[in-house]
DNA sequence: CTAAATTGGTACGTGCCACGAACCAATTCA
DNA sequence: TGAATTGGTTCGTGGCACGTACCAATTTAG
């Protein structure tokens, strides 16, 4: 609500709303586009982020994606096939399994992130030290309120990565 | 890189491709999952707000979604298989199919626009409006940017809506 | 200490999304 | 008029996500 109707540009007059979900669209797409170029979706670069510095188990990638069990085992599949990543029994529990990252998975999150972080910079190019700064807390903010509110939210992974 | 070695909290010291990423999670997952509610998909959802002002073609559909021709046949397929949308013969070109939204579209995609809007209300709470005013600001400069840059993104619709 | 729950994973089956290729019908161009 | 071009649909393929059913290992209870 609240749209205006004086609208010269494309861009014009956005409301806070919509400034949000076009930025929003604009990191997830860039981020699509560029694992896209390895033959990478989202989640397999999440997936192989999370990866970088743990070894979790299959479980603990659900919740880590926002996941069921299920899914998991299908995405790990796919990684696996590829070369990705690796399954290992766990010593603890028999039931259970590792998930680590192979060296071309760390290459390939690697190369990705790389590229997302130059892109990041360019679109961010026009904004001062002190307005990125300023952007940086805004989007804290939010992310903070969003944990306390429900707190059910799922992890989610700053750069697609590790997590305390 | 440059990621701080000084880590209290979860979101503690984000740099600011970290923040624009979970930034961009958080509004995409909190879409997906007021969508959800509705049993919407997030492309059906913008699919629906499209329509909210125009009757395009298939093709047009398709430049404004940035999706191949033969996703869009399918993603109508299911719409129209819902009762949202219904398709209809060009008057002009006897090869083109136009697509509208029904009453029962509307009303659903205006329940979602309308969650979406309040929860990002509650997101941004905590910002003063002068806050507020500079990440708009901040979000149209990027998407301006990223517009300039190639201009072959897939057209943006603000609040998953309209657009000139 | 054994029987009953619980937990960790996998294997379907289903559905959405996205693509490319093949194809048809209508339109436009030469 | 014949040859491209354009608008859409229909496959076939593959990733992603879910729920259900199921199995094996572990934990809990009696």
């Amino acid at each position: 609500m609240n749209r205006p109707d004086i609208e010269s540009g494309p861009d014009a007059g956005l409301d806070l709303v919509d400034a949000l979900a076009l930025l929003s669209f604009l990191v997830h797409d860039t981020l699509a586009e560029l694992a896209g170029r390895h033959e990478l979706s989202i989640v397999q670069t999440r997936l192989l982020g999370i990866l970088r510095d743990r070894e979790p188990t299959m479980n603990e990638l659900g919740r880590l994606l926002g996941l069921d069990k299920s899914s998991i085992s299908g995405l790990v599949d796919r990684a696996e096939r590829r070369g990705l990543v690796t399954r290992t029994a766990s010593a603890q529990d028999r039931r259970a399994v590792h998930v680590a990252t192979t060296a071309a998975g760390r290459r390939l999150a690697a190369e990705v992130e790389t590229a997302f972080s130059a892109r990041i910079g360019e679109l961010t190019a026009g904004l001062a030290p002190s307005d990125q700064a300023r952007l940086i807390a805004y989007a804290t903010a939010m992310i903070a309120r969003s944990r306390s509110d429900q707190g059910d939210h799922p992890n989610l992974e700053p750069r697609l990565r590790a997590k305390t």
